[in-house]
DNA sequence: CTAGGTGCAAAAGCTTTGCATCTAC
DNA sequence: GTAGATGCAAAGCTTTTGCACCTAG
């Protein structure tokens, strides 16, 4: 347990919501300047594997990661094109549908990733978005 | 309309299943020995937005597409984590996801993703799988 | 003739890795 | 003392791009 990952640790959880390897390396070099490229990277899959955090691929070539704070393993991404933002929805039905449908196929399901694209009326209208993390917990399905 | 792009055309319609940019590079210039890597990553994109390529994300770094034969927009994907095969399924039940969910938020759904890892029980056991794409129609949901 | 397509090779962007050094225990 | 972590820089891999050339219409 060195100093460098107790600074991206530290990091991790100062993060309300999802961010990137690069964002993390900036944030944890903030607390303890000598945090190397390296060692983000070497730490996050460590972090991933130990459930403290969640990877989020959303279908571009940069991984997003957010900090697993005691949320259902079941979580849906709304991802807006408009805002950038991604909302995290709790989609409890994604069990049965993975189980169902791998059954049929003989496969046994791991894990399951259901992502809405949408686009922000608001953003398009006004220039700027007024939604924020506190909607993510109004919806769900 | 180029020698190379009819190449490459008649390429993607000899595909029966997902394949990267590399493959499908290699595939057209078994037809046309001239086409070369930046053709085939200029004319992807032209393919994707007429409609007649699918791309799909599974979330790794590489992307795959698929030839868009008549099927309905909404497909989900069963990604097998042991015989690396994808498994396109009929999921016409996303749309109500994307719409119930997106209006909560306040937003407009444009595209939608569900997909589930799964591993095969029988690849585990045999070394092999005797799955193929003609399982893909069985199962919907 | 010329707008647009092409090939090559280099660059870009994120992530991984080899290697020598360092450090927590 | 030593197994394992670290930093740096280089390499890897897929995809994109600048540029000069070529070609279809």
């Amino acid at each position: 347990m060195t100093g460098q990952r107790m600074a991206i640790f530290e990091a991790v959880f100062k993060e309300s919501s999802h961010f990137t390897a690069e964002e993390l390396l900036d944030k944890a070099r903030l607390i303890d300047r000598t945090v190397s490229r390296a060692t983000v990277y070497r730490t996050l899959p460590i972090l991933v594997e130990s459930c403290l955090v969640r990877e989020v691929d959303i279908g571009t070539n940069l991984k997003y990661y957010m900090p697993n704070k005691e949320q259902g393993s079941h979580q849906a991404q709304v991802i807006c094109n408009d805002c950038q933002k991604i909302f995290e929805i709790p989609a409890p039905f994604m069990e049965w549908y993975g189980s169902t449908v791998s059954a049929k196929l003989g496969l046994t399901p791991i894990s399951q990733r259901l992502q809405v694209t949408a686009s922000c009326q608001e953003y398009q209208a006004k220039g700027f978005c007024s939604k924020d993390k506190t909607i993510e917990s109004s919806a769900s399905a």
